[in-house]
DNA sequence: GTCTATAAGGAGATAGAC
DNA sequence: GTCTATCTCCTTATAGAC
């Protein structure tokens, strides 16, 4: 652990941050608790970021950046429109599922977002960029299983990303896997409902 | 604010709780602010609360059961289940779109109790309950709309909150009501198509 | 039952040596 | 860049007078 530059310590600095924070919860990351999990002291810290506030940006900066590299996939051609949106989301839920600590910690920033002055951005662009990859997906799925959505695609990512997100939430509560998956292949499905055959 | 019951008084601070909690955020509702806004001394709060704990499990159960109380509904017989439920996610949604404050304290409080060593069974009761309401509202439809479900309750309960707490956390963030209510409306429509006529 | 006063500790942030 | 030491403020909780 020794010298590095300030870039290269704000980098390991975040991702102590977001070890604690799935460890701990987001309200027992301190800067204290920050500092030993990356082995530097306090003072290092408060070196690289001025505000605690900066550093919890670089967390969910790295957070959703991550989330947004790792939601890339390319579909064949052909298919039901409900059985690609399921498959899809099938794909997320094992990352989900594996990285629970993860989904909890964004929950707990967005909460921390919308109440700190001068964080609220942080939040709605965190919520854009979800919408984005939802949007991407749906257009992916319009393309393979040749559909036209029935919807305004404004309306259609905005019902995706709201059952992805309450479907995690319930989950993170009572654990309950199996009722989990099922309900989401339903939910699959009915979005897939609001499509057409293309161009009729 | 002379003398009263101890019950009374719990009463009052768990109200003044809620409001603090509203208004500044779970994370600042500290015994200090409690006591300031109930305008009893920091003293008195600990005299009825041994332990923060304690007050903030009584605010939980004091908004679940208030919600609780507010969503009962008896039906008229006849109509479309897709239709019934709509109409009931939008009496549903006034009441949110009126409380923003209110909804957003229920996500905090259910990530600081999942969080909290010995309040984790707090979120697990709370999850439980609101899935109870899903599920009555369910077969209160299915009775009304004379039809089955074509998914177990379960299933479809989980999917009716998901559905409520996705669309509510998306709004918090965004405060899109158009969007939000379409989005509802669709995904209304969408699981009372996990239907048939009743006895087919 | 309610108060004032205080304990005991944790938080973010900074000064200054190296 | 990184450290030790410290400042200042805020937190939960308790003691003891009234």
């Amino acid at each position: 652990m020794g010298r590095m530059s300030v870039a290269e310590r704000r980098d390991s600095l975040v991702a102590a941050a977001i070890r604690v924070a799935e460890r701990e919860g987001v309200a027992a990351t301190t800067t204290r608790a920050i500092a030993a999990e990356a082995g530097v002291s306090l003072a290092t810290v408060h070196y690289c970021f001025a505000r605690k506030q900066e550093l919890l940006e670089g967390v969910l900066t790295a957070i959703v950046t991550q989330l947004s590299d790792a939601a890339q996939a390319e579909l064949p051609p052909g298919g039901d429109p409900g059985v690609l949106l399921r498959d899809g989301l099938r794909r997320l839920w094992e990352v989900v599922e594996r990285e629970p600590g993860r989904q909890q910690v964004t929950y707990e920033l967005t909460q921390v977002a919308l109440r700190t002055e001068g964080m609220a951005g942080f939040a709605r662009w965190q919520y854009e960029v979800q919408s984005g990859l939802c949007r991407r997906h749906l257009e992916a799925v319009a393309r393979a299983a040749r559909i036209d959505w029935t919807l305004p695609m404004p309306v259609l990512a905005r019902m995706l990303l709201a059952v992805v997100d309450g479907v995690v939430l319930g989950w993170l509560v009572d654990r309950d896997g199996a009722t989990t998956r099922r309900s989401l292949d339903a939910l699959a499905e009915s979005i897939g409902g609001f499509s057409r055959p293309a161009g009729s």
